[in-house]
Order: structure tokens, then sequence, then C-alpha cells
DNA sequence: TCCTTTGATGCGAACCTTCGCAACAAGCAA
DNA sequence: TTGCTTGTTGCGAAGGTTCGCATCAAAGGA
């Protein structure tokens, strides 16, 4: 269950160090398999500790990203938004009008992004990221 | 060839008043044809005149990105780009690692996009947006 | 043209994120 | 276990973006 050992486990592979620090942020990320904004993950190490730094929190999210492990997405409310693996697989729309945030499931989308793979050489699994755009409420108050 | 009255025009139907700071704003971006970061729309109007003011600029180029004139898109660097509909569609490839920006064709990703219009009833015309993920050359040097 | 209404601007503060640097400590070798 | 090397942290500052509010001026009517 806890994937955070493998997740540290390969940072450790990388060439880099296990700090108390960067095992509370891999664990309370991936344990929530959700959507966790830098602030939230400062919070919820502040049940554990008071020696946390948004510094480092920041630079260990994006230590996940650059490595794979972790994606950052834009749901379009400001602030940046990381998950992990457990997240799972899957698209979010997000209405630039009223911001309403609509997921959809990978495999709608899935032939383009092989397309992608196999076209481009480039690697954009696990497929995680906002499209922004208008949702159908707002398309049908604006007349355009 | 200068489409600004164009979007100029639909601001106004729209009910937003016409000034001379969104006047010129919308007239350097969409002469460009590319991409512009706020700062870079800012440094151009000091071309012309000093009374133009950051703020005035982002809230300028949001509020096209809110009436589909323009797109909002994030090239991996740090701060957000913005283009109108002349800088045409199409899809961004930015590798997490080296930072590298693919430009490809919108109609490689154009079928599932269409599927999104067609289940999702999400219009996200015209495409614009960046998918991040590992290019070829910092895959194969990453063993993950 | 002049006035009124109300949306837009300018400005400084606040918010989110990144950066530089000195102090600190993980990992490793002896 | 001890000490060294060097990557990591904490902290304050800076960069990018948003926000609140007083002032200004576009748009439309008299
Ligand atoms: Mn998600
Ligand atoms: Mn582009
Ligand atoms: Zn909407
Ligand atoms: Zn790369």
């Amino acid at each position: 269950m806890p994937h955070c050992h493998t997740y540290l486990k390969k940072l450790r592979d990388h060439g880099y160090r296990i700090t108390p620090q960067r095992e509370m942020i891999v664990h309370i990320i991936a344990h929530s398999g959700r959507h966790m904004s830098a602030e939230e993950v400062m919070e919820k190490t502040r049940e554990k500790t008071s020696s946390m730094n948004i510094a480092t929190v920041y630079r260990t999210l994006d230590l996940l990203v650059e490595n794979g492990l972790a994606t950052r997405i834009d749901l379009g409310n400001g602030k940046t938004a990381y998950a992990t693996g457990e997240h799972g697989p899957h698209v979010h729309l997000v209405c630039r009008h009223c911001g309403s945030v609509t997921e959809i499931t990978e495999s709608d989308i899935s032939a383009s992004l092989d397309k992608i793979e196999d076209i481009y050489d480039f690697n954009c699994r696990p497929y995680h990221f906002s499209v922004h755009g208008l949702c159908r409420n707002c398309r049908d108050t604006n007349t355009d």
C-alpha cells in the first residue's frame, strides 16, 4: 500500500538523499491519492512537525515531477496542483469562464497520446493534464 | 490584416469599454502573431507611451482569454504566455527535464479533441495548449 | 456639448513560486 | 563510530500574478 518506499527508493537510486522532509512530503501526497497544492502539503506536515519550510515543499514536489514520480497540473484556480501515480491517469477539462473542472477518462484521448508517443517520441504518461476551454453552460450563455 | 478591430468589436459587443490601453494591448499581441508574456507586452507598449500599468496588461490579456479571443499557455519557463487566434491552432510538447518545446500540428490530436467536443460538450478550440512530459533525449539518458 | 453612470485604471499590498546563500546533515569511507 | 564531502534545508529576497480600493474616463442620454 505505501508506495512511498518505491518513490523514495527511486529518488535514492537517482542519487538524491533521503531526508525527513522528503519522506514526510512523499508520504503525504502519495497516501492522499489526490491533487494537493504546495500549501496543502505544508499544512499537513504541520500536524506532525513545525520544522518544514514552504520552499522545501516546492523543491521536493518539483523533484518528484522532474523524475516522473508526480505530475503538476493547472486546474485554473491560481495555484499549481501536484499528484503522484496513485492519482491515476486522466485529463481535466477546465472551463475558462466558470472554472468548473470535469474529469475525463484517459481512454477518450489515449489514441492521440499514443500518436504523440509514436510520431514525436515524446512521453506523456501517466496522462494527467488539463485542457482549458468552455463548458456547455458557459458556451450556451455566451453568444460568441 | 489588422484583426485588432474584430477583437475590439467583440469586446464592445460584449459590453466592455474600449480604452486606449486595451486598443494598444490588442494591437500588439494580435499583430505579433506569436506567444507573448505580459511583461513583453508591457515593454512593447513603452515604445509608444509610458502610461501603462502591468496590472492592466494582465487584466486585458485575461479578458481576451475569458472571451475566447486569446489563449493562455504554460511553456514551462515560469511565466504565462498569451496568443491570439493569429497564432493558429497547435499543441506544444514541453519536456519537463530539459525544457525543450516542440510544436505539433493540431491534426495529430484533433480526433481526440473532437471526441471531447462530442462526448463532454466541451469546447477547446482553437486548440492551443501544452502537454508536459519527457522528450526522447531526456528519456534515453534517464533510466527510470 | 455636458452630465451621469459605472466599468477601467493605477498603485500598492498580498499571494504564489523561485532563487541565492550560509548553515546543516545524509551518506559514505576509514 | 567518526569525520569529510557535498547535496539539502531554512530564510529572506525577488520574480510573476492577482487583488482591493480610490480615482478616472468611456459610453450613452439629456
Ligand atoms: Mn486529476
Ligand atoms: Mn503556440
Ligand atoms: Zn463553464
Ligand atoms: Zn528533454
